[in-house]
DNA sequence: GCTCTTGATTAGAGCGCTTCAACACTTTAT
DNA sequence: ATAAAGTGTTGAAGCGCTCTAATCAAGAGC
């Protein structure tokens, strides 16, 4: 047990006669076991036809060897991978990161693994990416937020089940066969103008997520809200992006208007706190002189020093929800798609309140009202 | 052209008798060109002696079936994957996801591909992928941000090339084959004690990163910068951890002391926005109050509203220079272990000011003495 | 007319694994 | 005893692809 060539071999071996190349194989793990092949394959997949003695000598010549199975070449053999794909939209919006979370552990607890691939809002690293996943023979595709539109996924879709999540198509009659697991962005709107009409605003400027998968949802529920309220004549909608930086350019435009709104509905918390910032920049109090709602509620809409008033979604249950949609049409055979529509919940925190009182005013200039929060050095 | 067979067969071809079962393989593509299997492989590898005739007779097939190529068997025959994978702390941590950009986009401009795993900061689970990583046969392995140890590794990174990015194996005497693409934690953390002490601070606390791989370094810069400010004495580290959430018993225990620190660094952005809120709560006022300095200039920390002073790391060259290493040994066939060190630097914004006249006293406390920034509904 | 090149194409072995059918041994039923 | 029914093990045929060496066609050179 102690002699040499005994252990794994490793590329730094320091003996002469380097070893006859690459890592252990089945074939080599026999060898050492005096067993067939088969029988080694056996005892790595856990058979329980195996005779004790055996699958002791064999684990013993794998451990000595360092052997590790070859994912590829049992991927092959098996014509099956057990991966699911995940194509996140961007990783760095802590949103898309935790619905993943939620795709990893339904993943992980049905034996599945996962690969992550990330557009970076990009549709074309995108189409790029779910090519990759496919040929990669993945055996589910989770699109988490991403743009691609029915012509991309029309052929895909035959070939491997799919599910969006946190995004959909757009017109959902005639749809190729994709599940769709996606919280109300339409109903999470209405929520947002509801609630800032109760506290008296009327003058309630959206900023959309410009190209953004779900931009159309919310941006067609704050139009149906301020319609619902009567407001429909005082709805506004700029563009806007999904990111802080989107937002500069949109509130230094506002804010030169002569009729600037009292409250401010931004696509998505990442937009809200550049809006916030940038009214900070101007001076403008949030929320006395001004009301902003995020959507998302990621983790940076709960710091206290935003308290950004927000719209939830369920993303862990999301990415779950997206697994057991594959899952579905895996093992159950499903064929008809699904689409599977959470409750938004609003969440009130600090941003929101009442609008200032002289608000009525058609001539309301905001610029320089208060300094800044936190002096900049 | 047109006639029936043609296009991709699609699970849910409407038609009786279904097609052979399974994707179409090259061996169909080549049978439909009527061509060798080989010939086909030549041309969707781009070879250069093909003539144009043939060429153009097997991408129409291949078009025609919906051909796609097999990755698995591609990398199974051709023994190389072209593949880095990048097992990741915690994805939800923005400053892990930057690096993890970084990777990418080395990686992408020298043609391989990336596999992100995530350990979601569970050494168990870092473990198993990094094992999920090795059978997956990729080139080349990043760990960024984990918490394995030299044992963890030792035999890995004598099977793949190895490089740990944003922390490193404690002890770098004996290390095993494994690179390491550090910001330098320690210099980091001496900026920070060197700011505070500038500014006029004496007693200043450090909130640590608990278990966490960069902990102990930073530890480290503190206490040495303290020393080096003739401050040893007033050195005092807590146990706290990598989230917001970590920071809130620390917090209340601190205040609840008669002497209250004067300023806090902490070991991350993301504890020192747990931290911030905290203090908030109790009415502390930042800076006034309490100085706070972070690390790791995640955006959350140029949030006007937190302006948290914190320290950058360079986080997309850091993941670059990740692959440069790896494909330094892939390539060039490097086989001594190398470690680079990046300068941290200090960026001063919102959090850190001097400290309040009366904190000389050795019985103060902070209390009440302001209600939060925001109130909360 | 012959060999020599050169260029385009193909047969076939093999990558590391799974899996099915066959096989040698028990053990049990008859 | 012999057939039937397990057990445990193995040989060999793939999985879809690549790649070397061999083959073939067609000029070029003598």
């Amino acid at each position: 047990m102690n002699g040499p060539g005994d252990g794994p071999p490793g590329r730094s071996a320091g003996g002469a006669a380097a070893q006859p190349r690459g890592r252990p194989t089945m074939e080599d793990v026999a060898e050492r076991a005096d067993v067939s092949r088969a029988l080694v394959s056996l005892v790595i997949n856990g058979s329980p036809k195996v005779s004790e003695q055996k699958r002791r000598r064999v684990l013993e010549a794998a451990r000595a060897l360092g052997y590790r199975p070859n994912l590829m070449a049992r991927s092959l053999a098996q014509q099956r991978t057990r991966i699911i794909g995940v194509l996140v939209n961007d990783l760095r919006n802590p949103f898309f990161a935790e619905v993943v979370e939620g795709v990893e552990t339904a993943a992980e607890s049905d034996e599945f693994g996962i690969v992550v691939l990330n557009g970076r809002r990009d549709r074309g690293r995108e189409l790029a990416a779910v090519e990759t996943l496919v040929q990669l023979q993945v055996e589910g595709l989770a699109l988490v937020g991403t743009q691609l539109d029915r012509d991309d996924l029309a052929e895909v879709a035959d070939i491997v089940p799919t599910v969006m999540v946190a995004s959909d198509l757009v017109g959902s009659l005639d749809r190729p066969g994709v599940d769709a697991i996606v919280t109300d962005g339409r109903r999470g709107a209405e929520l947002v103008v509801e609630h800032l009409v109760a506290l008296g605003h009327e003058r309630i400027l959206h900023i959309d997520g410009a190209g953004n998968a779900s931009a159309a949802e919310r941006r067609q529920g704050y139009l149906r809200g301020m319609e619902a309220a009567g407001l429909g004549g005082l709805a506004d909608v700029r563009t806007g992006g999904d990111d802080e930086a989107a937002a500069f350019a949109v509130i230094d435009e506002v804010l030169a208007e002569p009729t600037a709104p009292t409250a401010i509905f931004a696509f998505n918390d990442l937009l809200a706190a550049g809006v916030l910032d940038r009214l900070d920049d101007a001076g403008v109090s949030v929320p006395a002189d001004m009301s902003l709602v995020g959507f998302d509620n990621t983790f940076i809409a709960a710091l206290h020093h935003l308290a950004l008033t927000t719209v939830n979604q369920p993303r862990l249950t999301m990415g779950e929800m997206a697994v057991a949609a594959l899952l579905e049409r895996l093992n159950d055979g499903r064929d008809e798609p699904v689409r599977h529509t959470l409750e938004p919940e609003l969440v009130v925190r600090g941003t929101t309140g009442p609008p200032p009182p002289g608000a009525a005013g058609p001539d309301r200039s905001l610029v320089g009202t208060r300094s800044p929060s936190r002096a900049r050095i």
